[in-house]
DNA sequence: GTGAAAGCGCTAACAA
DNA sequence: TTGTTAGCGCTTTCAC
């Protein structure tokens, strides 16, 4: 903010004889003022390069126009796109945006929120960092009139929205899916379950195997934090298993292709000997051979969906009954689960 | 910016029997202040919830203290990490980020300057879209004192500072590797030549294959978008060729891992028949079989380095001649160009 | 339809 | 070491 940047609404005032509000009003289009004049206001000060001072504005309105995004980590497909909706519709609507990563950790989670209510955000886009137990440094934004929109990892927090797919159906067709080719003895890798993707994941699958009168085995039961390193780790308990897991439904690709990996590298062939079923549609899921069948869900949309609610709830536009907004996803089935009859 | 979070330093002033300019000197550490009292006032502060207005400070230091940050993607894991680096430094100096994507595009990347500077950032690091010619924001931000560093993709720009590689080096060294693997015909897979990275592989590739005595064969060079569809189709092309080509050579990971799925799938043999090698080290470069070739580079330090450069400018503690800071990179030599002899 | 004036919360020059 | 005061640029109430 230098002062060649400092062109004020009283330059262009002075300008054209006329008093500051009135040239205030007139770049809002404010309905009080001839149009002639406005015009006039307009050229003039687009010919002078004037450029709102936002600081001044907000701190006169008390609004910042400022969304503040807080992901756990930006190195995904999903996360990338998921924030590519995001821009889109505040950029629509006038909100700039700040993103800051928690790197899926709850310690740095709470310094990112803190950071961001300190530079006033009107509300806040967040998805949970992977060990985040205690939601009150949520509850006090709320206090404080900040509204919060989880998205994907959300939370149970009263008058929080949250956007989300269905997790638990996901991981029961998944696992259908797996024991429909055949498998009996299917591990599960899974993420922290004091997030509800994960545990919702979980008991899909637990509810898939007792439909189908498979007993939960707790010895192929795995939660990790999901890595590639996690996966490597439990491919290599897998191979001294015996009898030997028929299939893997893993709550993310990574650690599904980590572990197919380490898998193939021993001799096991996939699917036939262990079918594999991932998470997310990254595209890895496509690079690896055979390619990964996985669970796609719209990021994009999800972006979008999030960013509109919020701001509807900023505006007051918000139909205060919405708390929950789940959107479709979609099995993708492909040659790591597929057996030949 | 509601209410309730509006105790100003007028309110701890009054409650302390002090001056709102003491209060404000205490706050931040300003030596003329008692130690006693600043004790006082942190303490009572503290008791009553105060949070600075950025927007009053802002404004009335004509300073954001924000920094804005253009990258073309945030969708991989070099950029995640390269924002990490940013991240850690900013926080530690008392920035705030604003993170926005051109998603490749140069006309987005316009946008997304003039959003950032209107919000008055201090300063913008930027690594530039796939397809900017002209430098005209850029140029446009310097003229008003907004200084710009630049990173990986960097322009050559008067007064701007760039940190990157010796992307030369590197296609020289991967070609050269490439060459002692005994591949003759190698395939180059190249970015749009506006880019700095890729034009500099590019010409290591060529300046390699002159030290060794290999004509330039125009029919083996591909420009792309680098995506994975990119490489698929390239791949396609490469099975027509006869004879055909024993070696490539990918300006990037995605595009060199979906050539080689798809030239498996055909049958070719890799290393035997096609050696590869890629660029970045993603991820995703270890998970193809066989191992990707690849070029390996501090993303994390990069970020760091350029986070630190420009508030270095903006602090004016900057050595003024500096103009390129390049980092180390290395050759990481896997098994998809290793060929037993 | 336009203007005058106050004030958002903070900082810093100047005074004490 | 502390206080007084003016003003950053904008919006908005009230007056005309």
């Amino acid at each position: 903010m230098k002062n060649n940047r400092d062109v004020t609404i009283y330059d262009v005032a002075k300008a054209l004889n006329l008093s500051p509000s009135t040239v205030s009003r007139a770049l809002k289009d404010h309905p009080h003022i001839n149009q002639a004049t406005k015009k006039r206001i307009r050229a003039q000060a687009k010919a002078m390069g004037y450029q709102q001072n936002k600081f001044a504005s907000n701190l006169r309105q008390k609004k910042t126009n400022t969304i503040g995004v807080v992901v756990p980590k930006l190195n995904s497909y999903f996360m990338a796109s998921v924030i590519a909706g995001v821009e889109k519709i505040t950029n629509k609507n006038g909100y700039g945006l700040i993103i800051s990563q928690s790197q899926e950790s709850g310690k740095q989670e709470i310094s990112c929120v803190s950071t961001l209510f300190n530079s006033r955000v009107d509300g806040m886009l967040v998805s949970l960092a992977f060990d985040t137990k205690n939601l009150d440094h949520f509850s006090l934004l709320l206090k404080k009139d900040v509204p919060v929109v989880f998205f994907d990892r959300v939370a149970e927090c009263h008058g929080c929205m949250s956007i989300k797919i269905d997790n638990f159906k996901a991981g029961y067709e998944a696992t259908t899916h797996l024991i429909s080719q055949g498998c009996r003895r299917i591990v599960h890798i899974g993420g922290n379950l004091l997030r509800n993707v994960y545990a919702d994941r979980y008991n899909g699958y637990r509810q898939a195997l007792a439909d189908n009168g498979i007993d939960l085995n707790h010895k192929l039961i795995f939660i990790t934090d999901l890595t590639a390193e996690s996966g490597t780790e439990i491919a290599k308990k897998i191979l001294k298993m015996d009898p030997l897991p028929d299939g893997i439904f893993a709550a993310n690709d990574t650690s599904a292709v980590s572990a197919m990996v380490e898998l193939q590298e021993s001799g096991i062939r996939i699917p036939d000997d262990i079918s594999v079923a991932g998470f997310n549609n990254e595209p890895i899921s496509r690079v690896i051979k055979p390619n990964l069948t996985t669970v796609d869900y719209p990021a994009r949309e999800i972006g979008e969906i999030a960013a509109t609610s919020l701001i509807n709830k900023l505006e007051n536009l918000q139909n205060i009954s919405v708390d929950t907004i789940i959107l479709k996803h979609s099995l993708i089935i492909r040659h790591s689960s597929l057996r030949g009859k």
